[in-house]
DNA sequence: CGGGATCCACAATGATACTG
DNA sequence: CAGTATCATTGTGGATCCCG
């Protein structure tokens, strides 16, 4: 292995963990369906995802704006609303998200027989309206 | 949104968090490079990968084990050797890999005025053989 | 309504030592 | 060599209260 295809591999992996910073962990993937299914207000977003807590959700939603996933926009009405949106770019995380369902799909055949698959179940996500 | 749309969403996303349980995390992508690079042996993955604990790498090793990407194979010589091998199935995993490098790579030129784009900084991984 | 501040429980990780 | 065990530390998230 070539000091060029260290390189290529540490820039591989970097791009991965990046991507995986902006879109992995709990709750951002739900976060993102919840404005796309419609809701847009904080407090509608809290109460359509199962088992969120607003302090979480409050951080989740900072970090998306900061990546530029979704827009806060400031309603000056009385009173005062404020609302979430998907931005445009947003929607292109559908690049990897499509691949990643379809992955998380074939997988979950190959394990059907294996118990010790996903530690942290979804939570069933009724409220999604 | 009808409630069909609602298991829709619900499936997807549970979908996603279990591709991103399988591989997501700090370690799992290195380790598998790792083992493509040419490491087969504990000690030498080990020491490929800068900052990770025994500790943690036998737990990875175990949990992509469980989850058929890898290999664990027993060499009887003497000494006894164990290797580790990524299995065929595992290069399935380049069906995401790609789209996220590819995301993330682009990520990173939309947010290059930014300064808190990525907490965890992938480590040099200079010893990458 | 839209969060921030604080406190606390538990999980994840690191360091170090040890074993078959 | 290929891990486990133990302990200390850190981090992360939940629960609750509060505030403009």
């Amino acid at each position: 292995m070539t000091a060029e295809d260290e390189k290529r591999f540490q820039a591989k992996i970097r791009a991965i963990q990046d991507t995986m910073f902006v879109i992995g962990g709990k709750w951002k993937i739900p976060v993102i369906l919840s404005i796309y299914c419609g809701n847009r207000r904080f407090n509608d977003i809290l109460a359509s995802i199962p088992r969120i807590t607003n302090r979480v959700l409050s951080k989740e939603l900072k970090h998306l704006e900061e990546n530029l996933l979704i827009s806060r926009t400031v309603v000056s009405e009385y009173p005062v609303r404020i609302e979430y949106a998907l931005t445009e770019y947003c929607l292109s995380i559908d690049k990897i998200a499509k691949p990643m369902e379809e992955w998380g799909i074939d997988h979950k055949k190959r394990l059907v027989n294996k118990v010790k698959f996903r530690q942290n179940e979804y939570p069933d996500c009724r409220q999604l309206h």
